[in-house]
RNA sequence: GCGGGAGUGGCGGAAUGGCAGACGCGCCAGCCUUAGGAGCUGGUGCCUUCGGGCGUGGGGGUUCAAGUCCCCCCUCCCGCACCA
């Protein structure tokens, strides 16, 4: 953006905000200003204004260094968090904010594949160049406490987390993970292999062989949360399939109670707590087992009061029992409709087995109104009525949930009443529907039916009584079950944590001991994965540290003499840095522990009104709600339950912000032209080059063509005044579309601020030392009562607005006097710090404003003299009245009906300080 | 299908049940000016016969008073998706 050259040598110009904000950026590092003192250790500084002060830890959801780069959507939080911070600051808090690198994981990996370089080179070059971005911010880090995942330094930690989990079990007695070393204890009269076997099945940390998302197009196998919906990788959108392989999992299973139990103390929106406790998807209900042919199969019933309902069973398809209950031929007078027409129980299962696998997770989820299956041949009885039930498979009964096997209750269920009338099985209904009823299954209260000893109980009263019964008698249990599976924690990548772990001869998972840590990622020749055609569902996964030998085959002394093991190739998934992020920021130069106990109570300790401790804001996107939440979660409780931390939740307040948008605009042939270069020539046409081209909304990306980045904005406007125009376009959590032509309103924002203090010709300052007079005075502290609130809870967005009505007052007054100027300074300084830092200096201080406490309202300059009071009559604005701000209802009311000329109103209601409503 | 969130000027958005549209963009008029992607001042919901009328997705309701509370419906976004 040019000036003119005849433009005043002082005004708030894109060239002089851009020489002012490099000036207070290298101020603010070279006085380390926004360095928050530790309790102890190496960053502790008594001298510090904040040392020992309340505490806030303001945190950014950790960013992934893209080779993109930021565009102006990304330091929407940051900026957010960074507002907060500082008024935080001056409201006398010690404040922690900083800003690390989530700088493991795939992107890196494909990004350096692509580029034939190493990862870390690229990996390394990204963060220098968001470090550079943020600073042009002028975010106010703590940058001493900056952590990428990927230094030595901190993965060390993580193995070392790792080597805590692995190294503890789950005990259900007591509810909390403890140190394997107990447990190890308790069967110390077992034959070593056996102890050893039973040990290594309860760490909460183990190998397994299980079905797990196996991915060709990506290499790797993948965890539940990074499937979608049809069955593809989040990441990258390629086909998943189900192998069985075997992986290293995580036992997040032991903590579904508490993860879900414990959302409850969190200050989360209710959205993302509903998203977990989804996730978790707790079910009580019981387990029942259904005799067959000297089998027993077991079910999971949320409604085992229906129990004489369940006229039928399905197991599902690839369920372990089918082939051994499975007769060789129909029974006599098989239903025709229940054979699919094959000539065989065999034959049939078969058949059906092939159509449910070649359907795809899309065709499965769009058929699930059809019910599709076929009988075994074989029957089971039910324990309540005794009688013969026949025994389906059928994909609506899916292998992964409960059990993998239901009793069809058609009566109360509408799956299994779809299915009973496509393979006409006998409904029974077991709960009676309401007088009228006329829809087919009934899922309601009612009185049980047909029910035996539970007749006439209510749903829960029989719940209750069935469960009795089924204890009583052996033939179930009462029984909760969870969605959630165990987190699948090893990844088939070069770009990642690599395990502390080792095999013996035996093949046996060593943990290395936390001497010998860290295990460094070694240099190997290729780190690019083995690549597969993405359908591929049957290539097996090869890990690229397999192939670097001489670190894979390594002698080691772990107590008993050095040895010959072999390494674990596998890598860790990339959300394994951020579980505990936030942790080391709090110590980041501890080289004893991962972070220091007195640091830890400090800074994420329980707090009053704050029972689980945690991070005191967390900013980011809610796309994280199930993954890294979940599981930084889990970590942290197992930290907890081990000792080595004093919180048991994280991250106590948690917020999401919205994401910026943008247009993108194609033309006839559907290719994207650049956005900036489209004008709105009529409302809703859009032309491009002489040409019409269509609109879309959505995400700022570069094939759209309409990526703004926030180095552009800087250059053109100034950092300020992005930042302004960032937090004055709505509120933080909604998501709204970029606009760059509306910046401009910020810029000249702040030119008036900087106008009502400077002379734009001399740069001097042009306060004046006389009192401000009554209205202005009133107005600048309404202005601060209102900015408080508003920053409190983070809406910054009508802060601004205050801060621009009272500078718009400002204006209008031949000049400013001091005691106005100083606090609206002080107000502006957390959006725009670099302008408020040059005129605080201009003001005649000399420190920064960073610690200047935000100014107090003065409760008396916040009632008017007079109130002007709007006349309704029958709910129409008629006419207005002032009258002094303490006139009692009567000479209110007798103002109000004068002005109105009402003589005989029906009623009047005044209602003090706001309007007078007068019913004629 | 279930659950959650949201619908307010041309646009982004303000509004403890109490004057709908704060603040900003854009637009209009004026000032300044060498012809402006600059600055300043003022205006700007819609309709109007200039009295006023109508307006917060649509329709009902509660109330002196509803964007806000209640009921029904529509649209969009997000999550889950045969979870037993």
């Amino acid at each position: 953006m040019t000036e003119q050259p005849d433009s005043p040598p002082f005004r708030y110009t894109a060239e002089f905000a851009n020489r002012i904000e490099a000036r207070w950026q290298d101020y603010w590092r070279e006085h380390g200003t926004f360095h928050a003192p530790n309790p102890v250790g190496d960053l502790a500084d008594p001298k510090h204004p904040r040392f020992g002060a309340p505490k806030q830890f303001v945190l950014d959801m950790f960013p992934y260094p893209s080779g993109a780069g930021l565009h102006v959507g990304h330091p929407l939080g940051f900026i957010g968090t960074d507002v907060f911070a500082r008024f935080q600051r001056m409201a006398g808090h010690n404040v922690l904010h900083t800003m690390g690198f989530d700088a493991f994981g795939l992107p890196a990996e494909q990004y350096a594949v692509q580029t034939g370089t190493h990862p870390r080179t690229t990996t390394e070059d990204n963060i220098v160049r968001y470090r550079a971005q943020l600073r042009m911010l002028g975010l106010g880090h703590d940058d001493r406490r900056s952590v990428a995942t990927t230094d030595v330094d901190y993965y060390r930690w993580t193995q070392w987390i790792f080597l805590q989990i692995f190294n503890s079990w789950y005990d259900p007695s007591k509810n909390r993970a403890r140190p394997i070393s107990e447990l190890e204890a308790q069967l110390s009269h077992l034959p070593a292999v056996e102890r050893n076997r039973i040990v290594d099945e309860h760490r909460l940390a183990y190998v397994s062989e299980a079905p797990v998302n196996w991915c060709p197009g990506l290499g790797t196998v993948l965890a539940n949360e990074e499937v979608t919906a049809d069955g593809r990788s989040e990441r990258g959108n390629f086909p998943v399939f189900k192998r069985s392989l075997r992986q290293w999992m995580m036992r997040i299973t032991a903590y579904s109670d508490r993860l879900l139990d414990d959302l409850d103390k969190l200050d989360w929106p209710e959205p993302i707590k509903l998203m977990q406790r989804n996730w978790i998807g707790r079910s009580t209900g019981a387990y029942i087992d259904f005799p067959a042919d000297g089998e027993k199969i077991r079910v999971f019933t949320t409604r085992p009061d229906t129990i004489y309902g369940a006229t039928y069973m399905v197991l599902a398809p690839e369920h372990e029992l089918v082939d051994k209950l499975m007769p060789g031929v129909w029974p006599l007078e098989t239903h025709e409709a229940w054979t699919g027409g094959h000539a065989t129980p065999p034959e049939a299962v078969a058949a059906y087995r092939a159509f449910a696998a070649a359907k795809s997770e899309v065709e499965r989820q769009a058929d699930a109104k059809a019910k599709t299956g076929v009988f075994t041949g074989a029957y089971a009885i039910n324990p309540a009525s005794d009688q013969p039930v026949p025994i389906f498979i059928a994909d609506y009964v899916l292998a992964g949930y409960g059990t993998g096997a239901i009793m069809a209750v058609p009566g109360q269920d509408e799956r299994d009443w779809e299915f009973a009338e496509v393979f006409e099985l006998p409904i029974v209904r077991t709960v009676e529907p309401p007088p009228g009823w006329e829809a087919k299954a009934f899922t309601g209260e009612g009185p049980a039916i047909n029910s035996g000893m539970l007749d006439g109980l209510g749903v829960a009263d029989a719940k209750a009584k069935a469960i009795d019964w089924l204890e009583d008698s052996g033939y179930g249990e009462g029984a909760v079950t969870y969605r959630l599976r165990d987190w699948l924690f090893s990844r088939q990548r070069y770009w990642g944590e690599p395990f502390p772990i080792v095999y013996d001869e035996e093949g046996r998972a060593i943990a290395v001991p936390d001497e010998m840590l860290p295990v460094a990622l070694p240099e190997v020749a290729d780190f690019s994965p083995k690549t597969f055609d993405v359908n591929d569902a049957n290539s097996e996964p090869e890990t690229p540290l397999s192939r670097a030998k001489e670190w894979v085959e390594v002698e080691l002394d772990l107590g008993d003499g050095p040895k010959r093991y072999r390494r674990e190739t596998n890598v860790m998934p990339q959300w394994a840095g951020s579980c505990w992020y936030q942790l080391r920021y709090l110590d980041p130069t501890n080289h004893e522990s991962f972070v220091d106990p007195a640091n830890e109570a400090y800074w994420v300790g329980p707090q009053p009104g704050q029972e689980p401790g945690g991070v005191d804001l967390y900013v980011g996107g809610v796309e994280h709600a199930v993954l890294h939440l979940l599981y930084a979660r889990f970590w942290h409780k197992v930290l907890y339950d081990l000792g080595h931390v004093s919180s048991f939740e994280p991250y106590y307040r948690l917020f999401n912000q919205g994401y910026i948008q943008a247009y993108a605009y194609t033309d006839d042939r559907g290719a994207y032209v650049p956005a900036e270069e489209v004008t709105e020539e009529q409302p809703g046409i859009y032309v491009w080059n002489g040409q019409k081209v269509n609109r879309e909304y959505g995400k700022m990306g570069k094939s759209l063509k309409n990526v703004v980045t926030p180095d552009e904005m800087c250059e053109r406007y100034g950092a300020d005044t992005f930042r302004v125009y960032e937090m004055s376009m709505g509120p933080l959590e909604v998501s709204r579309p970029w606009e760059t032509r509306a910046v401009v309103g910020a810029q000249r924002f702040l030119q008036r601020v900087w106008r009502a203090i400077v002379d734009e010709n001399t740069g001097k300052t042009t306060v004046v030392d006389t009192p401000a007079d009554l209205e202005t005075k009133r107005a600048l502290h309404k202005a601060i009562a209102g900015v408080r609130e508003d920053m409190a809870a983070l809406r910054f967005n009508t802060a601004i607005a205050k801060l621009i009505e009272l500078t718009n007052t400002l204006t209008k007054l031949p000049a400013t006097p001091r005691e106005v100027a100083e606090p609206l300074v002080v107000m502006v300084s957390p959006f725009a710090p670099h302008i408020a830092e040059e005129l605080w200096q201009k003001l005649g201080h000399d420190e920064t404003v960073t610690y200047v406490d935000f100014p107090v309202a003065d409760a008396s300059l916040l009632v008017e003299e007079t109130v002007t009071y709007p006349v309704q009559v029958n709910g129409k604005v008629r006419g207005r009245i002032e009258v002094a701000v303490d006139a009692d209802e009567s000479t209110v009311r007798a103002a109000a009906l004068a002005e109105v000329g009402v003589t005989d109103p029906k009623k009047v209601i005044v209602i003090p300080g706001r309007l007078v409503s007068v019913v004629a």
